[in-house]
DNA sequence: AGCGTATATTTACACTGTAAATATTTTTTG
DNA sequence: CAAAAAATATTTACAGTGTAAATATACGCT
């Protein structure tokens, strides 16, 4: 059904997303348009409204992607019987990475006022990404209580670290004198661990 | 020469900062445009040209006044001779109060999309806020090591996790379950400090 | 007073997202 | 298999946006 002599598209949905990933690497977030993602697949700027609703639809859907592919980054080069600390590594590495290297995605995933909050498939992946963060930091210990929602603090509070790291080197609030160097390793050495 | 009544505004620039900054207060970003803050200041849609070249520069002003509002924010309800641990508690609980009741105004001020990264006067007040969070951040054993940018880490830190934190909350990424009644406090307790 | 400059307006334009009406294809149904 | 229904895409229209150019008005200075 990929035919490209068809009336229907036969993709779109997908082709959509695509090109505006596409638009997001090559030109920046100020050229991803809802027109500019119509004519980079190739059909009427009125063919999304179809599949995303509006503008903010078809945002939240890329946005959903990235988290996608975040959560990809933050788990590849890793051996299968990688140990936790080395996960850990590899997922603060790669979200930091990723925010680096894909700036105007990553300034779309975390920006309420171009998504919708309450998009399931963006819930859906966004929550799968944060589950990767709370997997590594198990057995993370961040105070020394034993207080029941001990682990759920440790989460949050990793999540925030690598997330604040994160967007302040990709918005550039770090790229002044010293503090130009600095990884997030430098920042955030090893934690202690539960016997 | 705030008449009213001349051609000449008189003080178009701080006027139109502050149309800025009601809009997002009462609309919210989406709204935030050039020609409603023009409306709103009372003079047509291209004067606005002349004070901010165009609507990056108006936004960056908007942005810089942010960060000015926000460091106050950070050093409100102090007794002058306010410990330094009593500082830090408010510049951090100050950081995630203006983000959760501006969060039009904080996304514009870390959107790299709609700002002059290299605005000056930006620049000068986002680090003024940094300052502040250095300056709190002053004899936090964050590393044990003693090696000579131990104090820029710690820094780095400090900012990264109030700010992460402060985003992630402001983006409604850490309103679901149990996380959403959790504070910055419980996330991040008391620091080391040295003697 | 007069001139240069700063400031503001008018007008025009290309671009954006959305809606309504229409056309085409696919799918369902009788 | 034919007809009806639904899904998908197009065309057209429109209000709103930022920017640029030409023009108008006021200010500051000599």
């Amino acid at each position: 059904m990929t035919d490209q002599s068809t009336y229907h598209h036969g993709n779109l949905k997908e082709a959509l997303v695509q090109a505006g990933l596409d638009i997001l690497n090559q030109q920046g977030l100020a050229d991803l348009t809802l027109r500019a993602c119509a004519l980079r697949a190739g059909v009427s700027h009125t063919a999304p409204k179809n599949h995303f609703g509006n503008l903010a639809g078809l945002m939240s859907a890329i946005a959903a992607r990235g988290y996608q592919r975040l959560t990809e980054t933050m788990q590849t080069g890793l051996p299968p019987d990688a140990s936790r600390a080395d996960r850990r590594q590899a997922a603060m590495g790669g979200y930091v990475e990723f925010a680096r290297q894909n700036p105007g995605l990553f300034e779309l995933m975390f920006s309420p006022q171009r998504t919708n909050g309450d998009d399931p498939d963006l819930l859906h992946h966004a929550g799968r990404c944060f589950a990767v963060l709370c997997d590594v930091s198990e057995g993370l210990i961040w105070d020394k209580s034993d207080a029941p929602d001990a682990a759920l603090r440790a989460q949050v509070m990793h999540w925030s670290m690598v997330h604040g790291f994160a967007q302040l080197t990709a918005s550039g609030k770090l790229n002044k004198g010293e503090m130009k160097h600095l990884q997030i390793f430098d920042v955030f050495p090893q934690f202690d661990y539960k016997s």
